[in-house]
DNA sequence: CGCAAGCTTGAGTATTATCAAACGAAGTGG
DNA sequence: CCACTTCGTTTGATAATACTCAAGCTTGCG
């Protein structure tokens, strides 16, 4: 283990890790690099690094200088935002393969904080900026997942205007179900299974919820019958039609038109 | 005035417009095509079109094919969802110089909806989309234009889950009072007049609140001499930062860091 | 003039927040 | 091994904010 000082002045444990080649990347095909030819992967190899958090450490605190951008190769990122009186609110959720940081930026506009054991492949910031210049196929992908997220984020923006605290949560967990489902290969229909990777807090954060609001409508969803808890983190779904039901979008799910 | 039908088959009148000449565009150094050299700006000349649309008029319908994609040359549009039941939530506001439409995207993920009169450059998306393929420039600023955006929406995102409705109005208020003062090269402090360009229903939409809430907390900023009115939409703010106090951002406005 | 649209205001209600207490699991130190 | 703490969570009682329903007010227009 290594100590790291980031930023702030915050001591970060940060473990090495082993390096992988580009070639042999899971999220090659869907991270920012997805449309690069093998020579602009050996660039982009020339300039990247690994970092690793431990679940609830912070990656970088909003207003921090941010010398890198990178994805998130393994587990589960939150990007929040707080008011003076600590009023915090989660407006995204960063899964593998996902992008932080924006390039031509000093500073990081949001908390970026680990809610799970984390790797995220970091490429450094200015380096990564003339190879954008050089490399359209680059920009080309962060154009196509940056509108992606701005879908998403108008979503989220109608669950948080619109949407009852029962169908926040029955979205959210439809998220997390047909995420989880989608990654496993299984059915995103009938009965799915996955673990939460939130906390009842991030879930509140990301719902614009209380805690114990979030702890009462998953009690609830419990009682219902819509899913199946055992401990406080492993969810069955017994029927995902059922849930998408009380989600409040139309029953294709609420994607994007 | 011609009749046009438009996707769901509702007339919509769209009356002609003298054609503007890219190189005497008022929104040229701030549109997608602001990066444009003169030759890239006469491959746009030659698929372009204006059109107009009146205040209230829908420019189109989600889910609606969407054969162009363009710019708001003038006036305000809005970006809004709405639910099975008819809870609709305003994801976007668009205003001159904004980009309407994803290129690659057949049909409309949001209804547009015209606020005030609108005028609207408009380029033919299946040429559009081959033009960015040669074009490097025109892909550049529509990335560096989504990403304002998504800090845009994820700021939005902030208000709607965790703000009060006097912190709402505030911040909707301070939102336009400071873009009218831009655009008139005013100041940003002191005693800012502008006009509201959006009815209470619609700010209610815009704010995740009921129009009566709206209604309520206008009246109460008034009471409290942190706004004044003339009729219905003229406003008259005596201290900027006697408004911004009431936002519940940091002093700076809450702009993203 | 009378109507419609947009807006304001009031009364009562409902949903969610707040404050408070207590539980279970995991980890620590005596 | 067993208190003892801590963290995440649940649940209860109460309060507040915003919603709903309803009435009535301006303003502009046919």
């Amino acid at each position: 283990m290594i100590e790291v000082k980031i930023g702030n002045g915050m001591a970060v444990t940060d473990t090495p890790v082993a390096h992988i080649e580009c070639f042999d990347c899971p999220i090659r095909h869907r991270a920012v690099c997805a449309r690069c030819e093998t020579d602009e992967l050996e660039a982009l190899e020339a300039i990247k690094y690994y970092r690793t958090f431990d679940a609830g450490q912070t990656v970088i605190w909003s207003g921090d200088r941010m010398d890198f951008v990178g994805s998130v190769m393994e587990g589960i990122a939150t990007l929040s935002q707080t008011m003076e009186d600590g009023r915090t609110q989660m407006v995204g959720l960063l899964l593998p393969s996902d992008f932080v940081g924006r390039p031509g930026r000093e500073s990081a506009a949001y908390d970026v904080t680990a809610t799970t054991q984390l790797t995220m492949c970091c490429f450094r910031r200015k380096p990564f900026e003339e190879l954008m210049i050089r490399t359209p196929h680059i920009g080309q992908r962060l154009l196509e997942m940056t509108l992606d997220e701005l879908d998403a984020a108008r979503e989220w923006m109608l669950l948080l205007g619109r949407k009852t605290a029962r169908e926040k949560i029955a979205s959210l967990l439809a998220i997390i179900a047909r995420r989880d489902a989608t990654l496993k290969l299984g059915p995103t229909r009938g009965r799915i299974v996955f673990d939460l990777p939130l906390t009842r807090e991030a879930m509140a954060d990301y719902l614009g919820l209380t805690l114990e609001t979030v702890s009462r409508q998953i009690s609830a969803l419990k009682r219902d019958g819509v899913i199946v808890l055992e401990g406080k983190r492993h969810v069955t779904v017994p029927d995902f039609d059922r849930l998408l039901g009380e989600t409040g979008d139309d029953s294709d799910g609420g994607m994007p038109a």
